[in-house]
DNA sequence: TTGAAAGCGCTAACAA
DNA sequence: TTGTTAGCGCTTTCAA
């Protein structure tokens, strides 16, 4: 394995130089900087990371921590982190705390705290105090996505402001009965944004003067099948107390009220409107109206947020607040006159 | 920063007989390693991984490869890997070679070859004769999942006698007018198994002598909209050369066709049957016949594959031919008698 | 079983 | 702009 010496030989330059023109940092000769990268070139010289590594302090690597693997909005931030990292010459490491208990314990002692990483990212992660104020006391950079973490900066969309949106947008189509499927109370615990959404919506209600019912909100667990039960239960009411609109916490769970929708021979738009939250890549296939809010998008401003923290010469501190929009597809459409 | 030093002090021995007794490595006396886990606990000491793996050349550090992070089959893996390496002490790190070009070769030179990672898995990858020449000169352990690389050892479930497999159920059923929804070229070169899946099925209907037809084949790149389109295609064709069964190369594809029929308003499996295959975790949903092949229980295979060529000592060979099996749901029945 | 000591390959003061 | 040199914090011989 070629080392710096080598290429320094190559070069005839001393490793410090090597050193220099390699990573950039302090000045060299345009002239030596060619030779030395020629010659590292020509013998493949790639540098030990751990030699850097603790030389410098500097990993060159965050770590990603999820919830999950199997949903789309972690794979999507997790994506858009990922891209914008290894464009700034960062490794990602991942690190899925779906465990709990002693190997959520273990994610946090052995490997986060191992030094490996230079800052971190948590998607959607609710975090016990003491897990907190370890990561506090390691004093590296930490930035959260989607979930609020006490005392973490943390990058999401306004989820009141856009489940209002999502309502009025309902309420303007002429909407009265408007239901919600919301997250069950796990999710609550682990996203903390489905109490959010419920806020927007009940909020436009307020304001618009519709009276609140109960028995229109339904509970789920963010999946497409749990909005395909939530929906059959909320659809399968008499039709006067019957929703015609269906505001879901998410896509997915939308896309199950509108499968749920047809099953019980309802069309939608026509009996039923329905409006989800995401912008899944599925949304366009099944017409959905929803609340984009770019995930993969929201992942590449992490990732840059966390390098204004690491480098801040180079680059730009972020907006925590991002943006989302109503994107008006086929899913919704005025009620139909009773 | 605690380090080795102040345990050692702690602990009234060496740095060495520290390390000895934290990494399992060298005896040490009962006592002694008590006496040393506790004054690391009590400190709070971790081990520098860059200084570690600068004295042993042991990164303790997989990387996993894969095309795409939004598509079920490689979180899957991925999720099964992390989970099996995280289990065994080792990092995860990612690399997501969705691009191509410039990037990708980024990604070979600049963080596969910086001696990050102790050994890598490539998931449904296509690899160029220079990329897997540069990755074995690396010398590391390096296993393929899902789609085979030259060269390189690869677990995979035999896909030419999983699409069989598919295949004898509908005809055992009493089906003839089987459609196949494979890959399009795309696909094909990406995963290789399209072609296979597609010679299981032709295989299956020669050894029953059903005559094979060129107009119940399609192609769809993989995702639901693309199996929807593709089975709207198939359906469409007047009813006396009209598919009564559909085997899709995958769940995604058939959960597509699923939606197609009913938009069509044939019943599944009244008039048509599907068959997918992957057992996807909607498959229970759409109540989907599929060939089940766990893909996260190869993701895990595949990392414990890694685990017995770095500590041959601590770990199993792996077999790599993986099971899979026909899984029956309501999605499938005899054919409607004509 | 334990300790002393020589690196592992690089970076960053400091000096020139 | 370049070179010299002292570590970074661990692992691993080798010797005791």
């Amino acid at each position: 394995m070629v080392n710096i010496a080598e290429v320094a030989k190559a070069a005839n330059v001393s490793n410090a130089t090597v050193s220099r023109a390699l990573s950039g940092r302090g000045s060299v000769s345009p002239a030596t900087r060619e030779r030395v990268l020629g010659a590292a070139r020509d013998l493949g010289y790639v540098v030990s990371q751990a030699a850097s590594t603790l030389a410098s302090g500097r990993n060159r690597n965050v770590g990603v921590v999820l919830p999950f693997l199997d949903r789309w909005f972690f794979t999507q931030v997790l994506a858009g982190a990922q891209e914008r990292l290894v464009h700034a010459g960062y490794d990602v490491t991942l690190y899925n705390l779906a465990g709990h208990g002693d190997e959520r314990r273990q994610v946090f002692d052995t490997f986060l705290l191992r030094r490996r990483v230079d800052a971190a990212i948590a998607v959607s992660l609710e975090l016990s105090d003491d897990e907190i104020s370890r990561l506090h006391d390691l004093g590296k950079p930490l930035v959260g996505v989607g979930g609020p973490i006490a005392g973490v900066p943390t990058l999401a969309i306004d989820d009141v402001s856009a489940a209002r949106l999502a309502t009025d947008h309902l309420l303007g189509l002429g909407h009265t009965r408007i239901a919600h499927i919301g997250g069950d109370e796990d999710s609550d615990l682990d996203f903390h944004l489905p109490p959010k959404r419920r806020r927007g919506y009940e909020d436009a209600l307020v304001a618009a003067g519709v009276p609140g019912d109960p028995s229109l909100v339904a509970a789920a667990d963010f999946t497409i099948p749990g909005g395909y039960r939530a929906a059959k239960q909320l659809l399968g009411a008499p039709a006067a107390r019957r929703p015609t609109a269906i505001l879901a916490a998410s896509d997915e769970m939308a896309f199950g009220a509108i499968l749920a929708a047809r099953d019980l021979g309802l069309s939608v738009p026509g009996d039923l409107s329905v409006v989800g939250v995401d912008d899944h890549d599925l949304a366009e296939f099944f017409g959905l109206t929803t609340i984009a809010q770019h995930p993969r998008r929201q992942g590449a401003l992490a990732a840059g947020s966390l390098l204004a923290q690491l480098e801040p010469d180079a680059y730009e501190p972020v907006d925590p607040l991002l943006p989302f929009e109503l994107v008006v597809r086929s899913s919704t459409a005025r009620p139909r006159p009773a």
